[in-house]
DNA sequence: TCTGGGGTCCTAGGACCC
DNA sequence: TCTGGGGTCCTAGGACCC
């Protein structure tokens, strides 16, 4: 606590005048690993890295002892183990995160209207209007912060600024458990320091290409003429860097937007030539995504197979069809074409289907196979119909007699909703 | 013990239409 | 007198974010 920063301070909510700073960035702390704590208390001073179990999994979340060693999100497991080799490894619970998830996120819709949620454990709020009732944005963050404490037992840190870009810088700079508030008039003797990096879409690449163009500091881009950004990274991006270079950020906080695409991949344990085993789990993830559709009530018009070789190049094909589907069935055929028309191809390390082109729409028929698929499907098919109408309408077995009369195996069944 | 799974956005080329 | 330009859709790939 108490770090100071030029104009900008660490604070206590009372101290600062945060009146121009109404948008606060949350983000919970090592929010996966926190949450697995909760449970292991004991486990809360020693590094505990949270990944999968299977031999290529990344990490998922580190907590901060973990990190001291060098150890952070996405970096694979076995490189973790190298940088410290004492760590604790638990599984993920992702039912957990979400459920705490929820409780955190009703807690920023209890204190403004304008949440705009960012993944699971973070989010934008507008807390201008929130004056009257709670008071200024630090006194609103520092609220938040010992309510989710309070409820959670879960630790966050808030940026507050004037704009999306500098409030999430701020709660970067606030972590762990602390508040930043970034007056508008301190903004851009904030950012200028910053190392290119720290911009929004500036990863290991673009900022590459901008080192060797001498930009070195968010400052260096806010100087230069914009043209000059656009020719190093092209003209959208370029745009948008100059402009948030010289804290320009007029987007606003809004609510929840739609849903672009829907997709599932999987990364096989062991590399795999095995056709059968690729149309299988084409077919299954196929059927999971008509699921989500279902139950989301979109139609998709596009659906793209996606596969990543034994040397990690990664190739994506799609096709557009003519009638928007919803059908876990309908996908499978459009992508085991289009596996099919690629003819010999390496061994396969990943596998995925997604749908884009996204529209609103459903309530089709869901296809059915009399196939060693068909209690999977049928499964899903439960999952859709409580989606839609609730729990403890139909059981599986019901559905599957209906689904799949007396035996016959040689029959393909539709049924309607 | 090299590299997950969910996404979004941008670019670039070609087809096609006017 | 053999070649323009704008707009839109589709596809493939890549960067990036959580």
């Amino acid at each position: 606590m108490g770090r100071q920063d030029g104009s900008t301070r660490q604070v206590s909510a009372a101290s600062v005048d945060s009146s121009t700073a109404p948008i606060l960035h949350v983000d919970l702390d090592a929010f996966f690993a926190s949450v697995e704590l909760l449970d292991r208390p004991e486990l809360a001073k020693v590094p505990v890295v949270v990944a999968g179990k299977s031999l290529r999994s990344v990490v998922t979340a580190a907590n901060y002892p973990a990190r001291k060693f060098g150890v952070r999100s996405a970096i694979p497991l076995s490189q973790a183990m190298r940088l410290c080799p004492h760590a604790i490894v638990l599984e993920p619970h992702f039912e957990k995160y979400r459920h705490y998830s929820q409780q955190v996120m009703a807690i920023f819709d209890d204190m403004t209207p304008l949440v705009e949620r960012l993944g699971i454990d973070e989010a934008f709020l507008d807390v201008a209007g929130a004056r009257g009732v709670y008071g200024p944005p630090a006194v609103v963050a520092e609220l938040i912060r010992s309510r989710v404490f309070a409820e959670t037992g879960l630790h966050c840190s808030v940026g507050a600024a004037s704009t999306k870009f500098v409030a999430k810088l701020a709660s970067g700079r606030a972590k762990p458990d602390g508040l930043l508030v970034v007056p508008a008039a301190a903004t851009l003797d904030f950012l200028h320091p910053l190392p290119i990096g720290a911009l929004w879409g500036v990863g290991a690449a673009t900022e590459e290409s901008l080192a060797k163009r001498g930009f070195r500091t968010v400052g260096d881009i806010a100087r230069a003429p914009m043209a000059t950004v656009q020719r190093a990274v092209g003209d959208a991006s370029g745009r948008k860097l100059h402009e948030l270079s010289n804290g320009i950020d007029p987007r606003p906080v809004t609510t929840r937007s739609v849903e672009k695409s829907v997709g599932h991949e999987v990364t096989f344990e062991v590399d795999t030539t095995d056709p059968e085993t690729l149309r299988r789990e084409l077919l299954r993830q196929a059927n999971a995504v008509g699921v989500r559709l279902r139950s989301g009530g979109w139609v998709g018009r596009t659906v793209v197979l996606k596969l990543r070789y034994s040397d990690f190049s990664t190739i994506t094909r799609s096709r557009t069809i003519a009638e928007p589907t919803d059908l876990g069935r309908r996908i499978y055929e459009e992508v085991r074409e289009i596996y099919e028309g690629l003819g010999t191809h390496g061994a396969v390390r990943l596998i995925g289907v997604r749908v884009e082109q996204l529209a609103p729409g459903g309530g089709q028929a869901m296809g059915l196979w009399d196939d060693d698929e068909s209690w999977r499907e049928a499964e899903d098919t439960m999952d859709a119909v409580s989606a839609r109408f609730g729990r403890g309408l139909l059981t599986p077995a019901a559905l599957l007699k209906a689904a799949k009369p007396r035996g016959d195996a040689s029959n393909a069944h539709r049924i309607e909703y």
